[in-house]
DNA sequence: GTTCCATTACGGTAGATGAG
DNA sequence: CTCATCTACCGTAATGGAAC
């Protein structure tokens, strides 16, 4: 009981508010971005970071997001140590889980009289579905290039859904800061944002945004919603009861497992609203929609459940 | 200290799909 | 057709915290 309330007071979780988010428009959706208290963001940051996310779910349906703080033990000038360690970790990464790695970092001095960086990093969700390996590793391999030390942020990690928007929501909210204009004056000509890059996936069409907003699944999370809303008030309590917030993973209303059964259920694949799309996505389980008499994104079982 | 339980961190596999 | 790759999904050992 004692060790719960030491958790939730000890653990603050980024929540969107009306106070802290501002909107930003990218393709045919409004996405919630941060809104620092003052200078706000960088626009062209914020928009290569959306088409970043947009590019790693063209790739896998499921990507992971890992945040963590890198603190050098010295003053550098330029970006030419922390692009090395990056590149040498990506490299690792990739060789270790067989997927593409992308990050993203934040160059940034505020007080202090050395910089520190944000850094995101984005794997294939298929190959790693939680970062505490991932980012210990990463921590361990900055003291020992730099001599510096990590930074854990709370809540360090969540997975995304190709065309899953509930889910990406809070994932660019949080990316969203490191685009923040604050902090990034004492860079001079050293760039504030770096990044790797990687071809989208030949399939990706970029004329349109379902890698990151399926229309299928909007209407699923949209009738789970009213559907839950419906329900008797025993029902609804005991779907309640089993939601948590996990200590971890950032935003989360549900525990990692019964996140991860949700998305499955709602699962990104699911993006046969338009028929030039339809190939592209499908999966063994969808040929049961090939009959158009029944609704391609009714759910399987009827209801859905959440556990 | 021990047991129980929830969660993590993958490993493995079958099936779908696309390239050649 | 074969082969390689990707995805969905199941299974399980390891781990850590809670309860006793």
């Amino acid at each position: 009981m004692e060790k719960n309330n030491k958790r939730k007071s000890s653990n603050k979780r980024f929540c969107i508010n009306h106070h802290n988010h501002t909107l930003y428009a990218y393709k045919d959706h409004c996405y919630e971005v941060y809104r620092p208290k003052n200078k706000g963001l960088i626009n062209k940051v914020v928009k290569a970071i959306i088409a970043d996310y947009e590019i790693m779910l063209s790739h896998y349906s499921r990507v992971l997001v890992a945040r963590i703080d890198l603190h050098p033990k010295s003053f550098s000038p330029t970006n030419e140590a922390i692009t090395q360690f990056l590149e040498q970790q990506v490299k690792k990464l990739r060789e270790q889980y067989g997927c593409k790695v992308m990050y993203h970092c934040a160059r940034e001095q505020e007080t202090s009289y050395r910089e520190h960086y944000h850094v995101e990093l984005m794997l294939s969700g298929h190959k790693i579905r939680h970062a505490h390996k991932l980012l210990s590793l990463l921590g361990i391999a900055w003291s020992q290039y730099s001599g510096g030390h990590t930074a854990q942020v709370h809540n360090p990690f969540c997975l995304v859904y190709r065309g899953n928007k509930s889910s990406l929501r809070p994932a660019i909210y949080r990316s969203s800061y490191l685009a923040k204009k604050h902090s990034k004056e004492r860079n001079g000509t050293t760039k504030g944002f770096i990044s790797n890059k990687y071809p989208p996936a030949p399939h990706f069409e970029p004329s349109n945004d379902l890698m990151l907003v399926a229309p299928d699944i909007t209407y699923m999370k949209h009738k789970k919603k009213i559907d839950f809303k419906n329900l008797n008030e025993n029902a609804r309590a005991a779907i309640t009861s089993k939601r948590h917030p996990s200590p971890h993973c950032w935003f989360e209303t549900l525990a990692h497992e019964l996140q991860f059964k949700e998305c499955l259920a709602s699962r990104t694949n699911e993006l046969l609203a338009k028929p030039d799309n339809a190939s592209l996505y499908r999966s063994r389980d969808h040929a049961q929609y090939d009959d158009h008499s029944l609704a391609a994104h009714e759910p399987k079982n009827g209801s859905l459940k959440i556990s």
